[in-house]
DNA sequence: GCAAAAGTGTTCCGTGTACACCCATGC
DNA sequence: GCATGGGTGTACACGGAACACTTTTGC
């Protein structure tokens, strides 16, 4: 019997110039001066849980520590092995002898601008729509984390204000949920429902220097926002 | 490194006495003459999708074939091993060295009556509230799994409907819900929305021989139900 | 003054929810 | 005749969706 290996692969979320971008890294070792891409993902440590290597590969690739991570989904068709390009680059890369791996997959929503790969990594932020040729399944796990997200954020909002910065506009927050979503969103609605939602409150602080009238900044109350929650859980 | 194995476990879940229930097989090779259960589950063949395992493992237990199985989460803690009875028993029954176990679950609605275990299966369907001591996790995986077929049925009704037979009458239906989501259902109500969602079907068939008015047999149309699905997936 | 984005209210519709009584049947 | 479940309709509340104009600011 040979023994599967166990991996994560994580797919990392952002947007980039309006795009839903995710975060691909080089392959290292590639062949023939060829730059080619993969998900960020790891074998597990002997001693490791499966979100404790996915945090290792997000902070590894990303420099990011303390972002929520969702397992959605593990792939472990045989047939993921069936390209030998990505068996042999595999096995060279990982020095292992590799019969077949089950990977777990992981979904997070990223800030592009704040993360700064280690030094062993190449990482290239590419929207969901421009993948390149991507190695095992890895398209497919991107395509399920990309409709997987939308379901995690209408179960926990607070992952897009984690993912906005502390203080934001309408605009931007309406942008977000844009660009995810893959719809526009009619304006006097949503500044609606953002106002109903009890968590995302006004501040004083406007916009400025902006060649326009200036926008009002608001802040997501995590407190109000946990209290809401759990009466939600209770009826 | 010690190489981590992949083993897949199903929740089967199923209706018997008015309660939610779940198949526990007895571990073989319990020692001291007391009788131990566990989910079913099978480490993954060498060659074999985890979906295919999940099939394996759902046809040795109850006979069933052909049942709608959902993947819902993978378990991967090492501490899931800490219990050191669970390891000897496991490496006992398997007569492998065990290091360390990651498992993929699966999810599956069942007709409690028409499962027929294998010869090498001693099964009990156990009341979700009423669990035994269970090895492993099984206990955080069967909890859930029972979280997660709702929000399955939700997205996928025709769950419900395969589980019931081809003819059931209203007050099944009702039932079935009220028993998997743990709340009374009105009863006005609900013959409303069951009637309005445009693929349970009257026929002109009613029970016989009941103590009272009898009812309405209504079925399943699974033509209509794909098309208005795929009406919804379109808007 | 003009470009660019901010901000604001009303109407309509569909869906969920609460609620009570008479009907058919077997014993 | 009584016990048992079958079957039906109305009223209200809420949230989503459509829809257009005035305001502020920098240039």
């Amino acid at each position: 019997m040979l023994y599967p290996y166990v991996s994560v692969d994580c797919v990392l979320l952002g947007i980039d110039n309006e795009r839903l971008c995710v975060l691909l890294v080089e392959r290292k070792n590639a062949g023939a001066g060829i730059t080619e891409y993969k998900l960020p993902g790891s074998l597990i440590y002997e001693t490791e849980d499966l979100e404790e290597a996915a945090h290792r590969v997000l902070t590894e690739t990303t420099g990011l520590k303390r972002i929520q991570l969702k397992q959605f989904r593990s792939f472990g068709s045989p047939s993921r092995m069936e390209n030998k390009d990505d068996v042999q680059w595999l096995e060279k890369d990982s020095k292992m002898k590799v019969g077949r791996i089950v990977t777990v997959g992981y979904l997070a929503l990223c800030k592009v601008r704040k993360t700064k790969p280690g030094r062993d990594y190449f990482s290239k932020w590419t929207p969901v729509t421009q993948l390149p040729r991507l190695p095992f399944d890895h398209k497919e796990i991107i395509e399920e984390a990309a409709k997987e997200i939308r379901t995690w954020i209408d179960v926990e909002p607070s992952i897009v204000f984690n993912y906005l910065p502390d203080k934001f506009t309408a605009l931007q927050l309406r942008r977000t949920y844009e660009i995810i979503y893959n719809k526009v969103l009619d304006v006097r609605n949503f500044h609606k429902k953002m106002n109903s939602l009890g968590y995302v409150i006004q501040t004083n602080e406007m916009e400025q220097n902006v060649a326009h009238r200036s926008a009002r900044y608001y802040r997501f109350d995590k407190v109000k926002y946990n209290q809401l929650r759990s009466k939600l859980n209770k009826s």
